[in-house]
DNA sequence: ATTAAAAGCTGATAAATATCAGTTTTTACA
DNA sequence: TGTAAAAACTGATATTTATCAGCTTTTAAT
């Protein structure tokens, strides 16, 4: 029986713009051949900061969120990592412990790849090393970014980039859903803003006087994506 | 007469740990004889946010800031390049505009190299694509750091960190000389930090307060690290 | 369907930080 | 080396954001 039979490649064909895609059938089979499925249920940690990185993993459904945790228990969230995405990668490749810890955002299901394959790959592809080198490039220029909103931007403006940002993230992949209400509790949406929750409910009420959007329990509906981004002052 | 008579070898033979310094005596030749040194004084502009990159630049001497500005003219220091490191790499590796700006702290001496050269050597060695991916790779767990510094410490941590941060680029080079001065303007320091500039001043007097450091005029001279080290809360 | 636990929400207050409007000191250079 | 411009500094005040304590609603498991 082929590989491809065991893993179905349509399985893998992301919908979003993966690095995966630039592998040759081969070296993309070889990853195959020694990649392993793991599940990991809401909230379960996935590595924790500053631990040595066994592999790498690839996001094949769910959400994932990157986190550092100060000594007071507060914890940021840097990146939500959808599917079809690498995470992982970069303590392997800078031979560093994990600078941050990974949860899954909802039921996930990933890839785990063991650090020696990936080199391995890495090794045999100067291709996927030009287009992982590329891919770093850009992140870069996403976490550039991300520094000058932190420091510099009022909590509405954090919160309302953080809504953009998860709105990508919800509504990329569920292409056939037209809806994209946001599942996430307000202590990750706190989190991921960098402000206190109490401040993102109030800031949500807001919103919601303002028409920009509406809640149903926990989820989070945008209605006017235009005032939103105009909220953020996001250029 | 050979090119390292015009570029003297020990000239690039940088304290810190350059990227550079894993290349081959014959790649290294084909940078050098690519390059065309630049000198800039201080405050001024090497490459301005959103503009598309012409190349690579190397730090032969002096400091260069990269930082963001934002519409309201509030510029945030993304981080401070020294000798033997490479600036605006980013960008030609990923294709697009640069995210920051760059401009000299003191007078700086640069060496620019074109981005076809650059890429020319890229593609020529594996092992400098390898090195620069694993260079990458660090520099974002720093910036990883930098995020939940940003968006979750107090304003005199944040200016601990600062001065902790540029204790090291201003020491690691000038071997020769004990002082640890730091030379910079207050408002660099409250762009450096992201906070506001009167802050600064009132943030050092308190530090000054407490022997963890003196002033004199602009400078800066750090008394007690270990103290500022605490200040910071940084792990 | 029931119900404990978790999460969401509210108002009051405290704390941190920015802004403003100056004065004083330092710097750079003519 | 004198001097104008720039930078550093100060105190008062306004604004933003966090914290706290308690209440209400939602969620998820039996």
């Amino acid at each position: 029986m082929s590989l491809s039979g065991i893993f179905p490649i349509e399985r893998w064909n992301f919908t979003t713009q993966s690095i995966l895609n630039v592998l040759t059938d081969e070296d993309f089979k070889y990853l195959v051949s020694h990649q392993s499925d793991q599940e990991y249920h809401k909230g379960e940690v996935i590595f924790r900061e500053g631990t040595v990185p066994a592999g790498i993993f690839i996001v094949k459904k769910g959400k994932v969120k990157k986190y550092k945790t100060d000594r007071t228990g507060k914890e940021q969230i840097i990146y939500v990592a959808n599917e079809g995405e690498l995470i992982g990668y970069h303590a392997v490749l800078s031979g560093e412990r994990y600078p941050d810890s990974a949860a899954a955002l909802e039921t996930t299901l990933l890839s785990f790849i063991p650090a020696e394959d990936f080199m391995e790959v890495l090794n045999r592809s100067p291709n996927f090393t030009h287009r992982l080198l590329k891919a770093l490039s850009h992140e870069f220029t996403v976490l550039t970014n991300s520094i000058s909103v932190f420091a510099q931007r009022t909590a509405a403006e954090r919160l309302a980039i953080a809504l953009i940002v998860l709105r990508e993230k919800f509504k990329d992949v569920n292409a056939e859903k037209k809806d994209t209400d946001l599942n996430i509790s307000r202590a990750d949406l706190a989190n991921m803003a960098g402000i206190a929750q109490e401040n993102v409910i109030r800031l949500l009420k807001e919103f919601k006087d303002e028409g920009i959007l509406s809640t149903e329990g926990r989820k989070i509906r945008i209605i006017d994506i235009q005032s939103l981004v105009k909220k953020s002052n996001y250029r």
